[in-house]
DNA sequence: CTGAAAGCGCTTACAG
DNA sequence: CTGAAAGCGCTTACAG
């Protein structure tokens, strides 16, 4: 049980004391309302209750628990089409665990008061959805020893602290060899920037598919853009008038594939019929693009759940058995992908 | 200050003395080490401070500070297209204010729950975005005079409970203008259920534009759905294939007008040349829809924001001058809309 | 069912 | 700069 003394916030200075003159019975009495004894009138008991309750006492093991219920998920931003996802897998799995999420972004504090802030709030850990976690804040974490879960980083962490992905080389590959099989041999991708791990992971998937098939890579037909519209809009339009053209595109990112499915448009190419079009991650756009598009679906929300069931694992002193994690994708097919046009 | 007892959770019970014995001085200077006072010697302060850190000792203010710096943000459900927008804008303004987000959703705790958890927790206060709220809640919320602001309530909530939403209705008649200075004269709806209070503004404010220009309000080219895609997709081919089909149409949100998107590439109408769409919401879809959508755009992201100024002012007893604050939408113009076609 | 009294953990004015 | 001692707010074993 807490005591309040005479700190700057002596908002419970003396509070049961005063309670108790009010209420005109004895300190004793009051403490053991607070604290739940049985040895309690009932007319007694529910007097000093109302006026805990018009006092406003919080009992300091209401708050010591509700704080030790809490975790905290910080990402780069909240924005993107999937961080919602993500959100909503930690908060529903926390819900269920009956843990309080607090949500918060890089842009105001960085990792390193994020990690004090954890402290201070005695909160049981960070779920981090960041694309690169600095150097130093890596050795922080590893020698305080906060329980600490990655989601999907861009580059490899410390093998000290645990992190969570998708398996983006294998959904790649996947995906085209799901176009080989439609009977394409010409197919383009739009790839996300070399330099993000997931990126590189999903073109390697891509040229593995095509080397198994005995196709060469061609980088005419490669884009490398960031994981947006318009720089995938630009950079379909190139591929697509190019000399050799491809049938089926595959994009590293809805946002991408959207930006190609514009570019089909603007050319007067029509999806699936003229131009197979692949996607990847599977947001909410996906399903709702025109045509609706096939893709290879990211379980961002499992992504949410698993950080949070590891890090609460981590935080009661139960490591997971494995640094990295990889969770499955799956491919969905809709309607903008078909076989290529004969001849 | 807080002093620990011999509670449920007593992790930090005698922790002081045991430091000073540990660090072989008295529990005096401990205390004062922790209270950051002067008269300590620099040593022996680095010493006590150490251990304070190894034996994991939170000073109570910082927990308590950190506890009223925190206000909670509840969701009917993380999910819908503008959700992540609320939420940017709520974090954001409270990050700027130093104030940490806890964010949930009503699937595991009822409001009456979360309210219970805001007092626990010692919160500044809550924001709800949910579409109802429950009587009692309403009453229990102005009995207890905690803090609570309303998003872009569904029905209209009690007086005494501040409220934030959009000027719906004159947002869906500008949309509506805009399509009429066009030169389209047969102009259909695809609106939301009557139910909702936002739907059926925009319905209304349709109304008042056609009304306003002598046209007769037409319920054969006018839908009501759910403000989602495949029931939009339904009416849109509804409303296509009737006898005397719309040059353009008007959706009560973005999801829909996918759904009119597509609706209208089934029956192989050119957009905007053979058909012009106007969206309400622009969501990051509208900009990556093909063609990208002009819409009405809704501050989401301002609404999250103004809640947060507004909740924390109530909190520190500075309510609202209006109890019900709507912000101004804004026509967002691109390539989903131009004049009819000739003849 | 109630409260006087002893005790706990921490804080602080004060002596050195 | 340090600590012995008095004190605070609360808790609890125990007497009635």
């Amino acid at each position: 049980m807490t005591v309040q003394g005479k700190g700057q916030l002596d908002a419970q200075y003396g509070l049961l004391t005063s309670i108790a003159q009010e209420a005109g019975v004895s300190l004793s009495t009051v403490s053991k309302v607070v604290h739940r004894r049985r040895d309690v009138g009932a007319k007694t008991r529910t007097r000093v209750e109302e006026l805990l309750v018009q006092y406003g006492y919080v009992r300091s093991w209401d708050r010591e628990s509700a704080a030790s219920r809490q975790i905290i998920a910080v990402f780069r931003d909240l924005s993107g089409p999937y961080t919602l996802e993500v959100v909503r897998g930690i908060v529903d799995a926390a819900g269920e665990l009956d843990v309080d999420v607090v949500t918060g972004t890089t842009s105001r504090r960085s990792i390193g008061q994020w990690l004090e802030e954890c402290v201070a709030l005695g909160a049981a850990g960070l779920i981090i959805v960041i694309s690169m976690l600095a150097e130093d804040d890596q050795r922080r974490i590893v020698e305080q020893r906060l329980p600490v879960v990655l989601v999907d980083p861009l580059s490899a962490p410390s093998a000290d602290i645990p992190s969570i992905g998708v398996t983006n080389w294998s959904g790649a590959r996947e995906a085209v060899q799901h176009l080989l099989g439609l009977g394409h041999t010409r197919i383009a991708m739009v790839a996300g920037r070399s330099h993000s791990l997931a990126g590189a992971a999903r073109l390697h998937g891509y040229r593995a598919a095509l080397e198994e098939a005995g196709i060469g890579y061609d980088p005419a037909i490669v884009g490398s853009t960031d994981f947006d519209y318009d720089e995938a809009l630009a950079a379909g339009l190139r591929i697509l008038r190019g000399e050799r053209p491809p049938t089926a595109v595959f994009a590293a990112s809805d946002a991408q594939a959207l930006g190609v499915l514009e570019a089909a448009r603007q050319l007067g190419l029509r999806v699936p019929d003229e131009l197979a079009v692949m996607s990847f991650d599977d947001t909410l756009v996906a399903a709702m693009a025109s045509p609706p598009l096939s893709a290879v679906r990211q379980p961002f929300e499992e992504l949410g759940r698993e950080a949070t069931r590891v890090l609460l694992s981590v935080a009661e002193g139960r490591p997971p058995a494995s640094p990295r994690i990889e969770l499955a994708t799956e491919l969905v097919l809709r309607a903008s992908t078909s076989a290529p046009p004969r001849g």
